[in-house]
DNA sequence: ATTAGGG
DNA sequence: CCCTAAT
């Protein structure tokens, strides 16, 4: 009985969400199971407003066939019919104003490069120092909204005129759901799904790989290579290769990338066109190539190969409990690639790591959540068997992916090493996450909103959520002192609102169980409530 | 196992 | 983030 009454203020948190207009309000929790779909139609809208004032002519197309294709709204027609008429009227829709908002501010004004650079680091978390302004933006856009093909189709096909707002395209069309979209004007034969790569790496010289000190190459030659970027594209700096390919693994579940893990064994396996080529490395690292053979030429464009996202942990284990001598090799391997040294411990946490006994049992602790990326080498020495008992875990200075970095405790526990920043659109999940499901819910949320983020915890969301009401509540002090302060950029205020709101209303609903399951008016109360703050 | 709250 | 108590 508890359970239910449980069950029944989940479902009308989920349907006062404030993601939903007043008119899907009132869509009657019965059919609860049609809210999802709402939702995403919600989202789809979202995106086509601004198209409509850009683009009239292309608006009713749009959004007819996107009706036609999420169709299947089965018994629920009437609710789909308030969809559609909803939709023609801006000020009903527009139910998530401050997200679309943050989205064409961050995307789409003539942001300078540091200012690109800043997004980006709240995006992705870390910095960047590409400075070409369009890449930035497309990676920007894509972490935003999670989606790759977008920034392919809008960014790379029309980069003419992406940049201009008023030139009517992509505009605020950041959502996943154009990426099908038929291009408009697309000359080129190549399939657009080749452009990205071609765009830059195209000219890719074979000098690549003769210059060792690729890091922040782009900085210097940047300005004259701008100049003539739009004769002839520049080659990547290394930055970019390993920030493409971390979001092409990101992003495309399995397109390409099925690559072996672990450092030393970069074995691929390939599909159609491309192929990978293991090189020898420089300067101890491994480069590994990607030989893209289009249009007929064979060219060899280096990148990084990207573990297979999240958890790999069991497997992990068990690959050990079956075969620790192959680790063994394996760890010898990387040792010798690295030149056998061994490393210094890095941070006073370290000191934490245990002088393991050659017990297997503490081989396994040190194994666990040691990221794999094949750049980023850890170094077991004497795993196999060895006579030696000293075991260093290092992981590389810095943990991008999903490979949770942690340490083992002297208590046997595991822990986190890092902090890992949260990004812009982990916030934005979260708070939708929260919309939805309620916050409390947090192992809802964390399954069904952050499928893909194997990091983070549902604690880990609880946490977040804390601090963003923390920071809702917060006065809003000026941006620009607290972001040279904290580094990270603050939380954009249309989500620090979206919190406050959230948080607001979860606290009207939630504190008097007995009142809102008596009630007819519960459902008006909440609708007042909501439609008070949007 | 999940959640809330303090550290 | 981590840890712990409570459920």
């Amino acid at each position: 009985m508890l359970q239910k009454v449980k069950e029944e203020q989940r479902l009308r948190l989920a349907c006062g969400s404030p993601y939903c207009s007043s008119a899907y309000l009132i869509v009657d929790s019965q059919c609860c199971d049609q809210h999802d779909k709402l939702l995403h139609i919600d989202a789809k809208l979202q995106c086509e407003i601004p198209l409509q004032e850009t683009v009239p002519s292309l608006a009713p197309s749009l959004s007819e066939s996107h009706f036609n294709q999420s169709g299947s709204f089965g018994e629920c027609s009437h609710s789909s019919d308030k969809l559609v008429a909803g939709g023609s009227t801006l000020s009903v829709v527009t139910t998530k104003p401050d997200f679309s908002k943050l989205k064409g501010e961050i995307c789409l004004d003539n942001l300078s490069i540091k200012e690109l650079h800043e997004t980006f680091k709240a995006t992705f978390g870390r910095e960047t120092t590409v400075k070409d302004k369009q890449w930035l933006k497309r990676r920007i856009s894509m972490g935003l909204t999670n989606s790759c093909d977008v920034s392919v189709t809008s960014f790379i096909i029309k980069d003419n005129k992406l940049v201009k707002k008023g030139n009517g395209e992509i505009s605020n069309c950041m959502d996943g759901s154009y990426a099908e979209d038929p291009p408009i004007g697309n000359q080129k034969d190549l399939p657009t799904s080749l452009v990205s790569q071609l765009d830059y790496h195209q000219v890719v010289p074979e000098k690549r790989l003769e210059n060792p000190n690729l890091d922040d190459n782009s900085g210097s030659d940047d300005h004259q290579t701008e100049q003539r970027a739009a004769k002839r594209a520049r080659k990547p700096t290394k930055r970019y290769i390993e920030e493409l390919s971390e979001v092409e693994s990101k992003e495309s579940n399995g397109r390409l990338m099925n690559l072996a893990k672990n450092s030393g064994h970069g074995l691929i396996s390939l599909k159609s066109h491309v192929r990978l080529v293991r090189n020898v490395p420089l300067g101890g690292r491994t480069v590994v190539t990607r030989l893209d053979s289009l249009g007929g030429y064979g060219i060899q464009v280096p990148c990084v190969s990207r573990v297979r996202r999240s958890r790999p942990r069991k497997n992990f284990m068990a690959l050990l409990k079956f075969n620790p001598s192959g680790m063994g090799m394996e760890a010898t391997l990387v040792k010798k690639a690295l030149g056998d040294h061994s490393f210094p411990l890095d941070d006073g946490k370290e000191s934490r790591v245990l002088k393991a006994s050659s017990t297997p049992e503490h081989v396994h602790h040190q194994f666990i959540g040691v990221p794999e990326k094949d750049k980023q080498f850890s170094v077991m020495s004497a795993i196999g068997l060895g006579h030696n008992t000293e075991l260093k875990c290092i992981n590389s200075s810095r943990d991008s992916d999903d490979n949770v970095v942690t340490v083992p405790t002297p208590k046997g526990g595991i822990r986190r090493k890092h902090h890992r920043a949260w990004t812009l659109s982990e916030v934005m999940k979260l708070v939708e996450g929260v919309s939805r499901y309620g916050a409390g819910r947090w192992s809802e949320i964390k399954r069904l909103a952050f499928a893909s983020y194997s990091y983070r915890t549902s604690v880990d969301l609880k946490d977040k959520w804390r601090n963003l009401l923390k920071a809702s509540l917060a006065p809003q002090d000026n941006g620009m002192n607290s972001r040279k302060s904290t580094g990270a950029m603050p939380i954009p205020a249309p989500i620090l609102l979206k919190v406050r709101e959230l948080a607001e209303m979860q606290a009207q609903v939630l504190p008097n169980l007995s009142s809102t399951k008596i009630a007819g008016s519960t459902r008006k109360n909440v609708h007042e409530k909501q439609t008070g703050f949007l």
